[in-house]
DNA sequence: CTGAAAGCGCTAACAG
DNA sequence: CTGTTAGCGCTTTCAG
């Protein structure tokens, strides 16, 4: 078949009457051409609606200011993240391309460095990797910025959140209520974020001598199914908590409804802590006292970062945590305190 | 400088001692290797981390197995749209790459034509074209679609969403509730989804017999500082509605926060109902009756369609407006009909 | 079975 | 000032 009908430089050549350098250099306002031939080139590209091709100059530049960033899947995390990078990266002079594995997470070495290296060198200048779940060394020449890898340190530079200081502000802000049978629905224990989760819940405990209770520590996996089964069995079983810090909204959204569907009213009967991945403004139906990810600020510094590294030297900071804070709403509520 | 120090087939090659053709032949699992070259070369390859290079093949091959969706930005809307699209693209072969023109929408030619050019022959094989903003002509070979297009009809395949009975569904459900006075927030004038939402507007009034007063029509033109002032006039005006349309969500947040701002309680004392240009979930504080817009149904469709172009024949339908319906909350109340 | 060579669209020396 | 030439990394005839 011939190979697409699409208009080349050679096309504006031929038209202008000229050679395929001399349209290159019109292009790149390179010096050394008529004004009178480069009007006419221009008019042909005009005419022509000519975009040289992004491909073949990155094939043959080694410049793109293309970033790429690369997320295993278009879903509310990665999108919310989109977000802030489109903030920073107006009026950089980057362009921006998302590349998205599509959910085929099962790879064998996993999307994130088959993406990396198709990309890399050609077509972008950088990348951004979203929540990477394998450890990536740092790779030939191309500047990378990881965000909330969910494995663990990294030698990447790295933009992260505080998940443990956020879990330890949940567990404190309902020890303060009196809360004392806190109940805890972790993450997906293989990830790294998650256990970060369960240790600011631990050590919040511990700090206020209050002993942590096994029953009270269910798997909620980051999952909306998983989550419902374990405070199904949390909120039914003999002696039932006053409160629950889920690790995650889905988990705390989950665990909402079972009460609700138990016939506990939230915050009445039951004091709900989430931990927010997903926009705050999202999280309404019912409201619920979550810890705010700063998500659209991990993509701004991610952009701000990956553009230090591209255009030159050693930024000052390479690992970045930002902060996370409790946002109280109404799912919680004060007890008495036991004497 | 040194032109990054990607691995290239050819690294390989030296690396396994086979010519560069050999590798090749191996990478595209083609005939005539030696099944110990080849797994000579696998074993390279893998020892090397060698991927090849995405621009490369775009600009050898012509078919890429890649699909493009161009976005003026990446805001709320275009990220939703972005999730549906995730939704068919999985399992379909096809991987995604999102452009994004950074906002830099004021440029001469339009984004649109700008990226589709440049992208289009080589790197994708088709493009999904979002909210484009200006009449495009279909291009020499590439297949695209676009998404609920702020011109009017195009000679694009196209997916839209029907503004005109959304707008009529909105305002019939004002009227059934009692409500004479009903105002009208406009959106942008110079997009065909406003003059759609207005014409519904005025074709449901009309139907009802109540005439339509041009004092409660004011322009908020898809923007929340404009939605508010022109909120303001409404509210504070002489003979006050006692129901508002928003033709767009932003404008009815507006609505409600400065009616809240004047004293007015919704929907005690004003009822409001929004078109929802972003996802049903965000929609919370306070709950707004909206006109559900199926944006991720949308972006679905939209690579299913585009998949169908590009893998060949005509497709059936190539113009296709999805539903849009009523989704009625806790912001619109029933007034005593005037006798 | 293997490799040399041509060329995808473009740019950057270098000649003319 | 302009055109010829040599690749960027890869695939694909087509000889060896």
């Amino acid at each position: 078949m011939p190979p697409s009908s699409r208009i080349t430089i050679r096309d504006v050549a031929v038209q202008a009457g000229v050679s395929i350098a001399t349209v290159s250099k019109v292009l790149n306002q390179r010096y050394g051409v008529a004004a009178e031939t480069s009007a006419r080139v221009r008019a042909v590209i005009d005419e022509l609606g000519y975009e040289a091709s992004l491909v073949a100059q990155s094939l043959r530049n080694h410049r793109t200011n293309v970033i790429g960033i690369l997320v295993a899947d278009l879903e509310p995390f990665s999108t919310e993240l989109l977000k802030g990078a489109a903030d920073s990266i107006r009026g950089s002079g980057f362009e921006l391309v998302v590349y998205s594995a599509g959910g085929r997470t099962g790879d064998q070495a996993g999307w994130e460095k088959r993406y990396l290296s198709r990309l890399s060198g050609t077509l972008v200048d950088g990348a951004v990797l979203v929540t990477p779940a394998v450890v990536l060394e740092a790779l030939h020449g191309t500047p990378v910025v990881a965000v909330d890898p969910h494995t663990g340190p990294t030698a990447l530079p790295t933009i992260d959140s505080d998940n443990l200081r956020g879990a330890q502000l949940a567990t404190e802000h309902l020890l303060a209520l009196g809360h004392r049978r806190i109940a805890l629905l972790t993450g997906r224990p293989d990830l790294q974020s998650a256990q970060l989760r369960e240790t600011g819940y631990r050590r919040a405990l511990a700090a206020a001598g209050v002993p942590v209770d096994e029953d009270l520590i269910r798997v909620g996996s980051y999952d909306p199914d998983i989550s419902r089964r374990s405070a199904r069995e949390l909120l039914t079983g003999p002696d039932r908590p006053t409160a629950v810090f889920a690790a995650n909204d889905l988990s705390a959204i989950a665990t909402v409804e079972t009460a609700s569907a138990l016939g506990l009213r939230v915050p009445d009967d039951l004091s709900v802590v989430g931990f927010d991945n997903i926009p705050d403004s999202m999280l309404c139906t019912p409201p619920l006292t979550t810890v705010d990810q700063p998500i659209r600020e991990m993509g701004r510094r991610a952009i701000t970062l990956l553009i230090e590294l591209i255009n030159g030297g050693e930024p000052a900071r390479t690992h970045l945590t930002l902060d996370t804070k409790l946002v109280v709403r109404q799912s919680t509520r004060a007890v008495a305190v036991p004497s």
